[in-house]
DNA sequence: GTATTTATCAATACACTGTATCGCATGCGA
DNA sequence: TCGCATGCGATACAGTGTATTGATAAATAC
């Protein structure tokens, strides 16, 4: 299917193909970060990641093997961009409470984070460091030398984290797809609540809206893990 | 493009269409939880689902207006599905045991579950009746009369099931994508672990791969619950 | 009982996805 | 200066969600 017959003298050259811009894992990686954070996960696809590095949707088969490998890559970045304690820094509570609080504040700059945690198993070595520190916390706490118990502890910790977020970050993001902001959003979805709450079904959660003052994300999320690390701590003999 | 101009003779008639098979929301439902339960979610689209209804991709539409609808529903399905504690089904902290127990059950028998929970407003009838029980487990203990901090409470509590969950059929998951069974996801992943452990720069890590004898999931979902329960618990005045 | 409107659904179409294949152009070794 | 290897672009394909369209069946009006 050649359709470019025509005669030497009157086709252009090819265009002295402009020296491919160079490119990296690193380089792809950020730019698919740049456009999960502009425009959320979806629009991270392999051609608009290409696009934005001035390449073809397979020339970043050379740096991966797949696009879930992309994920992964991306996963392990944002956990680099974790501060984690040093080892002086304060006892296991205010350890955990650190990597927790500076989760939270990364997972909230990308909020895609937490969304391709759920399923997928991390094993970069930002998220291998990320969970040596979180198990160092526990070094020298009286009833968690055993690893199997740290382990436990950090997860729960962890579990609670990830979750916490995630729910978090489900309000935010289910306000903003509505269209615009936030009272478009509420406007839709009040009236609905509010014949659901009307049957009576759901006293408590009546009370949710009747009475709740809804305090800011940051002052929940800190109650929610002052109840996990107040339950380690009641797990510590002596 | 008329592409059947034979005469009306030898042109058969249309097939008297065979009455096209009832439908409804519920049946489409069930069939988009089967379609992931056997395959995963990637299994899930418009054409697939109708198919298994004899339907075309399109009829959905009558009943949905968008994917996302439809994931929903499933999302909210699988809430119907976990058995809620009644008034009288023990204290405070029976009752959240027996909810986040049920949950993980369930959650296992539909492995998508967790990964629709992040990222998505719960509001179906089901969702907030399980919200609903969370929060009636609450009633009538002392220092958490105030909604908030219930709320609070049983979000902390909610956070660290998904969040376990989630981290633990991960894993599942990984084994098996990986190919076949689970020897042989180790045994890709294992050598690459070791040599980053030889570095040194995991101790603690080390230790998990060394000592570890990791508890089955059961075992350890029920610690890290206690924790979390305890943590309630050291909270309550008195 | 016939004609006309209305609702329902299948077919088609479109833009977009991840990825396999293939052929060319470029740079390197001889 | 030639031959070869390698990396990249173009092309292709099967699949996705959904807008549009056109036909058919049901419901309504006369």
């Amino acid at each position: 299917m050649s359709e470019e017959p025509a005669l030497i003298w009157e086709r252009p050259e090819p265009p002295s193909r402009p020296t491919p811009s160079p490119l990296s894992r690193e380089a792809i990686v950020r730019a698919a970060i740049g456009l999960a954070d502009a425009d959320g996960l979806v629009a991270v696809s392999l051609r608009k990641v290409g696009a934005v590095l001035d390449a073809g949707p397979m020339r970043l088969y050379g740096y991966l093997s797949t696009k879930e490998e992309l994920l992964d890559l991306m996963v392990d970045e944002v956990y680099g961009e974790i501060p984690l304690p040093g080892p002086d820094a304060g006892d296991w509570r205010a350890k955990l409470a650190d990597i927790s609080v500076r989760t939270r504040a990364v997972a909230r700059r990308h909020e895609w984070f937490t969304e391709l945690l759920s399923g997928r198993p991390q094993l970069g070595p930002n998220a291998l460091a990320h969970l040596e520190a979180g198990l160092a916390a526990f070094e020298g706490v009286p009833g968690f030398a055993n690893i199997d118990r740290a382990l436990r502890a950090y997860g729960t910790v962890r579990g609670y984290v990830i979750g916490s977020i995630s729910a978090e970050l489900a309000e935010r993001r289910a306000e903003r797809a509505s269209g615009l902001d936030e009272q478009q959003w509420q406007a839709r979805s009040t009236p609905y609540l509010l014949r659901m709450l009307e049957t009576g079904r759901y006293p408590n959660l009546y009370r949710v809206v009747a009475e709740a003052e809804h305090p800011d994300g940051a002052t929940g999320f800190l109650a929610g893990l002052n109840y996990v690390l107040d339950g380690i701590a009641a797990n510590i003999p002596g």
